[in-house]
DNA sequence: GCGACAG
DNA sequence: ATCTTGTCGC
C-alpha cells in the first residue's frame, strides 16, 4: 500500500476544477476502437472514503480479461483532495486512483472506472480524466443514470438503449442481468461505445456489476478499514 | 429561485 | 459515498 500526497497546484474550488476539466477535455482520444474484449488484462479502479478522519482509500485490481482471474492488486491512501460536487467527482478519486495504478506491477490493459466518460455535464467525467492522465484506454460504468434520460431496454441480459444528453447519445443503458436495473456504461478514452459495452458484458457473467469494479470495491473498502482501524 | 445531481 | 436489520430467494 502506497501513501498519497494531494498534488500541488490541485484545484481549490469549483471554478478552477471546471476550467481544469475544459482544458483537459480536449485530449480525450474518440477515434480507437480500443482493446478487444476477452484479451490482455482489464482493471478495476474504486475508492472509499471516511470523510470524518479525512482518508480515501484507493484500490486498482488487475484481472485476466479471458478468465477474469485476478492478476495484481495495489492500493493506496491519502487525505481527500476535493469534496463530492456532481460534475468534479474526478477530483476527489484521481490522486489516490493514480498512485494505486502505478503501485501495480503490471501494465492495466483496459481501465474500468466507477462512472462516467463522455457522460457528464462536460463530456469529461472521471474516466476522461483518468485516461487523459494516463494514456489509457478507459471506460465508465455507473450505476445512476445521473440526469441524463433513457429509455428502460428489453428485460434480457445485452439488451440496450441510449442514455441521451437532451438528443446527443452520451452513453447506453446497457442490461447486464436478466429483468435487473441496466448499467451506465460511455467511454473515457481510446475506446468506442460498443467496444466498452463488449466489455462490460464480458466481465458481467453472473452479477450487475463488473468484476472489475465488484473486485476494486472489495478492495478500496478493506485498504479504508485498515488505514482507519490502524496506524 | 428551487430542486436534482456519478461517488 | 455512507448510515443500517431483517428478509426474501437461489
Amino acid at each position: 500500500m502506497t501513501t498519497v500526497r494531494i498534488p500541488a497546484g490541485w484545484p481549490a474550488t469549483e471554478e478552477q476544477a471546471r476550467a481544469v476539466q475544459d482544458e483537459l477535455r480536449t485530449r480525450v482520444l474518440l477515434d480507437e476502437p480500443g482493446p478487444p474484449p476477452g484479451t490482455g488484462h482489464v482493471t478495476g479502479v474504486d475508492v472509499a472514503y471516511d470523510d470524518e478522519r479525512d482518508v480515501v482509500a484507493a484500490a486498482a485490481v488487475v484481472l485476466d480479461a479471458a478468465t477474469l482471474e485476478v492478476v495484481a492488486e495495489a492500493t493506496a491512501v491519502g487525505r481527500i483532495s476535493f469534496p463530492y460536487v456532481p460534475g468534479l467527482l474526478a477530483f476527489r478519486e484521481i490522486p489516490t486512483v493514480l498512485a494505486a495504478l502505478d503501485a501495480l506491477p503490471c501494465r492495466p490493459g483496459l481501465v474500468v472506472c466507477d462512472g462516467y466518460g463522455l457522460a457528464h455535464p462536460r463530456r469529461f467525467g472521471l474516466a476522461g480524466h483518468l485516461g487523459v492522465l494516463t494514456g489509457l484506454p478507459t471506460i465508465g460504468v455507473a450505476k445512476n443514470p445521473f440526469t441524463f434520460t433513457y429509455d428502460d431496454p428489453d428485460a434480457s441480459r445485452g439488451s440496450t438503449s441510449p442514455l441521451l444528453a437532451d438528443s446527443e447519445e452520451v452513453g447506453r443503458a446497457l442490461r447486464t442481468r436478466d429483468g435487473v436495473k441496466p448499467v451506465f456504461v460511455s467511454v473515457g478514452h481510446r475506446t468506442d461505445l460498443d467496444n466498452a459495452c463488449a466489455h462490460v458484458l464480458a466481465l458481467t457473467p453472473k452479477y450487475r456489476l463488473p468484476e472489475t469494479t465488484r473486485r476494486a470495491d472489495a478492495l478500496c473498502r478493506e485498504a479504508l478499514r485498515e488505514a482507519t482501524e490502524h496506524g
